[in-house]
DNA sequence: CCCAGCATGTAAGAGGTTACATGATTGC
DNA sequence: GCAATCATGTAACCTCTTACATGCTGGG
């Protein structure tokens, strides 16, 4: 799996602890991968103990106590091998298709609020990557920067993509209101 | 979970034998939904259980014995629940963002080829798609199919996004070569 | 005083992947 | 004879989600 690797980049990119792990994978890591604080403290423990990453407790004065993890040598070659395996692009899952296949076997008029969510949802997070763009991506980028910014393209772009095809789709169910049901509610 | 209601959804579309869905969502449905034949044998057992669906065994001369399932009047009230049961839009998880930050920690050419291959698979599933809406979709379409299609259309419009951040990015991998590399190896 | 935030975890259960298992038929 | 396809499953393992658990600090 590469939730591993994912914390590797990121230990790699800033060490941390793994509350503040959490919250960047609420954020901006988190537009490209997700995880939740139980995950990210169970994969820290597995790599520490295999030697990926190494901890450093930090006392608190008026703080709690935090552990800071760092890459190892063996973490960074462990990154490099993963980097050279080839992979497949991931499948798609989206609830959303199926809903509206579904729709076909109900009144598709139900699906209309679900649509606007979604396009409403969308329209945030494109206006999130916007606002990440103009403040961490203006000007010349060195070689880790203009790398992310890739990355933040391809979330732009398939926000944009999102927000259009939830145009079309509600476009589509709207022109299914002026006739008959097929099946009947109430 | 969903793969319930995408099995459902299939079903509704056409009664099948756990077999028969199994190599669909190898094909038109996988490309929005993907599921192997083992996932497939044990919702369709709990469904069975639960009373969604209803089997019916068909007794095959030269051929094996298959099981017929359909949709019950309870399995359609369950879609139909869940069909009006809002969820949030899912998250991204590609593994092919976690190494390009990855990258920037090691010599980017070495993603070449990964990238290479994307975007090659990306051009095929888009090729296979537009067959799929020369062949299906051509001309005035019923609401089912109407419905069907507008998924298609998702599934067209992300291929051609990622066919170009590919390209985008496969070009930003070669304007690192001529700078020297940050880590040299060999 | 209570709630929000910081910080670290455990545990149970659902979902998903990979490997194994069986047995029949059709085509080369 | 052998491999591929049809057809149905079981078992082990890993991942992910959700709920629970603890303890400290700062602000209203």
């Amino acid at each position: 799996m590469s939730l591993d690797h994912a914390l590797l980049v990121s230990l790699l990119e800033k060490p941390s602890s793994g509350y503040e792990l959490a919250r960047r994978f609420d954020r901006s890591i988190g537009y490209f991968w997700h995880a939740t604080h139980q995950q990210i403290y169970k994969v820290l423990a597995r790599m520490e103990e295999a030697g990926w990453v190494a901890a450093r407790v930090e006392a608190g004065e008026s703080a709690p106590d935090r552990k800071l993890f760092s890459v190892s040598a063996s973490g960074r070659a462990e990154l490099g091998r993963w980097l050279a395996e080839p992979s497949d692009p991931e499948g798609v899952r989206d609830a959303l298709m199926v809903k509206l296949r579904a729709a076909a076997f109900d009144d598709p008029a139900r699906l209309l609020p679900e649509l606007e969510h979604h396009r409403a949802t969308h329209a945030n997070r494109l206006t999130a990557y916007r606002v990440i763009e103009s403040r961490d991506f203006a000007g010349v980028l060195d070689r880790q920067r203009a790398l992310q910014y890739q990355v933040l393209k391809s979330g732009i772009r398939f926000e944009q993509g999102w927000l259009e095809w939830c145009g079309e789709a509600i476009k589509l169910l709207h022109s299914f209101e002026q006739e008959p049901p097929r099946r009947e509610k109430k």
